[in-house]
DNA sequence: TTGTAAGCGTTATCAT
DNA sequence: ATGATAACGCTTACAA
């Protein structure tokens, strides 16, 4: 008994039409509707029928300014919905659907002038706050719009936003420690481009961390499989005693894998090696699977959302900055 | 000279306090910032002076009920915005914000008391129209509301609906007809579960292309590398003489290709390998990089926001099936 | 050239 | 127990 699909151009009804067909008053209707004031039984179940034979559905414009919230983030991402901005955003939606906050997706793809163009649709549309996230954990500047703004993954340059991020540093250092509680002394660490912050304080926790039992330079390249597999020809041609590998990424991690097996050596038995992402179409499908460092995206999607709330309800003493511990995610790979 | 950013409990400025500060009536006010009506370029100015100098944005919930429109779609998903989802949704987005229509973002996490609620919450936002899709070609139950609804990659059971697909046959009838072309003759086809529509078609339409060419019963598992490479063992097993593979997705092709190689069976000079899905992160990573079936989900969720488009403003003759033929993107795996 | 007032769909308040 | 009316923020006839 599905409602009857009407056609699409008839427009929705109002509750004056759901008050005319129930034989009452507008005001009655609302009530009978809202479950609230001193109704009759059967007039409330009167006015529900009417409703419920109309398809009628109370509309949230005609709150018009008397709800000042439109019960509406918007989520503003510079990564075109990539790896890390889709499990960020599921947290975000666990947090806010508990507030009954719908998500308007602007995809700004690095352009400057659409970013403005979401920015102004988004202040014509009143939401009640704003998520700003990215590709990168490079801090960017501040929106700097008088709405209550959450900085996701990516922070802003203003110390005065709001901002969620993962502490990398704490991430790199527990694979550097596990790969050390696992017996490796002579380690070697590959990463990404050294423009990249993420590459770059990584590899900082990374050096201190290991101190000597680090072989080689951090070996900065690119976050693919590719560049996993020439680091190890590289390294294993300069150390051929290496027994422990931190990669920046589980591509990097998958490719260094491929080429440590390809070349006869064991992993783990021979070299121990980490990943970093827990990105689990790589993680998983490595051979061995990767011990990687998990940034807990999700987690951190849904602080954001419970922040921006706390910040929309006008909370006191909401944090400037939070910042969450990555989770170690233990597999074959370097056990 | 940014907008001074307030403290965000400040309430938005209303149309009346720019009216106050440009000494003017809102109507006055409401002209000179819509561009309407005749006033002295002076006044218009003054007014926008005032607006810009307290952060002043037209709010839509201002148009209460004139206007019908909300200028806002709904997007509702079981794919948890996953590897379809993601370029579907850009191509939505494309095509939508020319309409300057905003993305509502519905995940259902296959979950029906999440889409009733996501659904009801839709109706009260009074969304334009709807865009349906998921993670599987299976027809889906029709969401069956008065509102313009396409159905995108996942059509729904009800031919009265409108929707768009890719023709998956027509993919899986190029890359069998390719390695014919170049040459194969003794092919097989591995692919997913049969329960799933995207494998049992693709499947019907491999052998119906290759016939005799086709050297075993498609061998149907699921869409894991691992899946790729115990297939590649039971066909070199059963198949020494095997030219040709048929893989019905990018990963069950990458753990092929990994497989083949690793017994020393050259790709392409022994076996060509194809794909499906053209999944860069897999397709380029293989080695050799994959030939592979693109569905053009970008440009099938282009597509599905023009009709949209269409059945809001309500244009006539909307096709109700649109079939979009996907692109074979050939890579070294098959040359 | 500017201002007044009606109207949009709904809820809340206050009569009846 | 029910209904009339004001209010929300904005646009747009229409009046001045």
């Amino acid at each position: 008994m599905k409602t009857t699909p009407m056609r699409p151009s008839m427009p929705a009804p109002r509750i004056a039409d759901v008050a005319e067909l129930a034989g009452v008053s507008m005001s009655t209707a609302s009530k009978a509707l809202n479950d609230t004031g001193q109704l009759r039984e059967d007039t409330r179940a009167r006015v529900k029928d009417a409703a419920a034979q109309l398809g009628f559905v109370v509309g949230a414009s005609g709150r018009g300014g008397a709800d000042t919230r439109t019960y509406t983030v918007g989520l503003l991402t510079t990564d075109s919905f990539g790896r890390f901005t889709i499990p960020l955003l599921m947290g975000v939606e666990d947090a806010l659907a508990a507030g009954k906050m719908a998500i308007i997706l602007c995809d700004t793809r690095d352009d400057v002038l659409r970013e403005q163009h979401y920015l102004q649709s988004l202040q014509e549309r009143r939401v009640d706050g704003l998520i700003i996230t990215g590709r990168t954990t490079d801090p960017r500047p501040s929106i700097g719009l008088p709405i209550p703004t959450v900085y996701a993954f990516s922070p802003s340059e203003d110390p005065d936003d709001y901002a969620v991020v993962a502490d990398e540093g704490a991430g790199a250092t527990m694979a550097a420690e596990h790969l050390v509680a696992m017996g490796s002394r002579r380690i070697a660490h590959v990463t990404g481009p050294q423009r990249h912050h993420s590459a770059d304080a990584r590899a900082l926790a990374v050096h201190e961390t290991l101190g000597d039992a680090l072989v080689a330079p951090t070996l900065f390249g690119h976050w693919s499989e590719e560049w996993g597999r020439a680091a190890v020809d590289m390294l294993l041609a300069s150390h051929p005693d290496l027994d422990g590998l931190v990669c920046g990424s589980d591509q990097i991690a998958r490719g260094a894998t491929d080429r440590l097996r390809e070349k006869g050596v064991d992993v783990p038995g021979q070299v121990r090696v980490t990943g970093f992402d827990n990105w689990e179409v790589m993680a998983l499908a490595s051979r061995p699977p990767l011990t990687t460092v998990d940034m807990g995206l999700t987690e951190l999607g849904r602080l954001a959302g419970r922040t921006l709330l706390d910040l929309v309800e006008g909370k006191p003493d909401v944090p400037h900055q939070q910042v969450l511990t990555p989770r170690l995610e233990v597999r074959a790979s370097s056990l």
